[in-house]
DNA sequence: ATCGATGCCGGCATCGATTGCGCATTTTTT
DNA sequence: AAAAAATGCGCAATCGATGCCGGCATCGAT
């Protein structure tokens, strides 16, 4: 079937020995120029290209990354995702994606299969249910690089890129009262992954500096990270109906946010009274009726970093002791009223 | 570094021989129960896994396949790869997604990467900018499976999947003159593209039957499928000013239709009087305003099918004479006024 | 008692590319 | 002119897993 010219075909065509094919092919100081030249143009000329795999299997190593998000039809991971490719393929690397559609059973098995030999190393931002993290920390001890990013596991050794998410919600809280709001909600991810801590940080801090007290019922979190829309909606709706309703909320992520308009936009027949702020990169915020304003991350700039984090570890001759934590700024888009 | 355990090692634990280990391993009809038991109770203990690098080179193939699309931020293309990952995880294939960006360039730098022995096969929707095919013939000639989906190369023998697009143009397009619109503008994506094509017909079509008059003027391309927003806001600019300016615009694809929208927001100050139907795939396109018409296409059911295909020419025994085009029904969903 | 049949397992080559070592020539040095 | 150095290239091992072939023992049959 599909079976490429190898080494050993130029070899024997040009009656030669695949030491001396392969010494040619590759800088060659050993190689005379006219041999390194006849060897140069019938590679060419048969169109050859290395076997990847092969090369793999000598040097234990296949020159990819993988990369674990919840899903790519995120736009703050896939605009992630074009900041780590960017880099990977300037240094020479492959991507390889993995959706683990904030399932903690698809995040397993999919760590297992990239981490098995066929990636040098692991960028991975963790999946809603993830609770346990043995699968990664075993990884890890045994030595695969791993960089975190965005969704971040603080107890685990190595280098890591967030957002400031304790400034992008405080901001966004802040600006939801000095629109007049006095009861905000907190539509939150699920709680156990760091940016749902430090964005309900964020979020208490700016209601204290403003002396609004804290009502544990307008927090509410989605286990799940959305996955299904009716978790979302099941929550917003319980804003809706609450005796004393919300006059704003604040959405901790990008599912959310969109999830949260869809429901208002369905069962609120006031909605335009109710403010919403929340996180979001994507494209649409300001073609949504109702108005979102958002908090943008600068997703590509921290797909870029945390890729090069990676490289630097997977390419370092010795082991790392002193690690990163990098933490780039959000930006906020008021919109509406 | 990171070092797994491999079949010598446990071989030289157990004191056997690396083929015994092997076969005692898999099934292993050779070996007696005894050594079998001995053989996996050691390899579960230290956690072993086969190195799937070192079977790729010995079995020349690598159980994976490569996606190739214009952005996986694009809903219809991350539903897609969402199908494409269901049956071929189902079937014991990886998944390789890679994004052209809908440059040629990139399109062929990323063929080739995939195409080198590290991919059983490929899923491609062309890029818009693709005018020349013989990265993709060639590798087609050579033996390396591929199938099309969405963006088809009609002039190569081989599986291709689609939706109707003829008929979802053509319903889109009449759904717009059934709401009394006049002069319908087209904004198409690149002309070389088989969608483009298809649904351009199904518009003209649909004109024709309600004895409207093509204007050319009226039908505007967008030749690198609006991978810059600048592109998109031109044509429709035109649109605008045009001295008899048209009272709906039919938009070919998602990108486009988002970035149509967005002009007219910014734009145009009457755009409640412009209808707008497009294809769109996007979660978000209820909370859209302005509010848009859409074509849905079944890209979750597309990226199924052409992933079954793929495989079954992978795993055929025999060269496959017959290849088949499945082409899957669109959905209209009115909205707005 | 000898031969064949089986069961169980090890040796070796293989996939494609790289590389240390070593063997020829040729060139340079003394 | 003889010794030393440099040049150009081939042999064989290696990475991890597999599979063909062949060896050795045990058993039953003739």
């Amino acid at each position: 079937m599909f079976k490429p010219t190898t080494i050993k075909d130029i070899a024997k065509a040009l009656n030669l020995s695949t030491s001396t094919v392969s010494r040619a092919l590759r800088g060659g100081y050993e190689i005379s120029e006219e041999t390194k030249k006849i060897v140069l143009e019938y590679a060419e000329k048969v169109n050859f290209k290395r076997n990847p795999i092969a090369l793999s299997l000598k040097e234990r190593r296949s020159y990819s990354i993988g990369v674990i998000v919840c899903e790519v039809a995120n736009q703050f991971f896939s605009q992630a995702i074009d900041g780590i490719e960017s880099v990977a393929y300037s240094k020479g690397y492959h991507v390889i994606i993995s959706q683990t559609h904030d399932s903690y059973e698809r995040e397993v098995i999919n760590v297992e299969h990239l981490a098995n030999r066929s990636v040098d190393g692991l960028l991975v931002s963790l999946s809603a249910e993830t609770k346990d993290y043995s699968h990664l920390e075993k990884l890890h001890d045994q030595g695969l690089p791993i960089v975190f990013f965005d969704r971040i596991l603080n107890s685990m050794n190595t280098h890591k890129v967030s957002s400031n998410n304790f400034k992008g919600a405080f901001e966004a809280t802040e600006f939801l009262i000095s629109k007049g709001c006095k009861r905000i909600a907190h539509l939150a991810n699920a709680s156990q992954l760091s940016i749902t801590a430090e964005r309900q940080k964020g979020y208490e801090e700016a209601l204290r500096q403003h002396h609004i007290p804290i009502d544990k019922e307008l927090i509410k979190y989605c286990k799940h990270g959305g996955r299904d829309q009716i978790e979302v909606e099941i929550a917003v709706r319980e804003f809706l109906s609450h005796d004393n309703p919300p006059d704003a909320i604040f959405v901790a992520s990008d599912r959310l946010s969109t999830g949260c308009l869809s429901t208002m936009k369905k069962y609120a027949t006031h909605h335009h009274d109710i403010l919403v702020a929340g996180f979001s990169n994507s494209e649409l915020v300001e073609l949504l009726n109702p108005s979102l304003s958002y908090i943008r991350q600068p997703a590509f700039e921290m797909g870029e970093k945390a890729a090069e984090m990676l490289i630097s570890i997977i390419e370092s001759k010795y082991p790392i002791e002193e690690f990163e934590s990098i933490m780039l700024d959000t930006t906020l888009h008021p919109n509406g009223v």
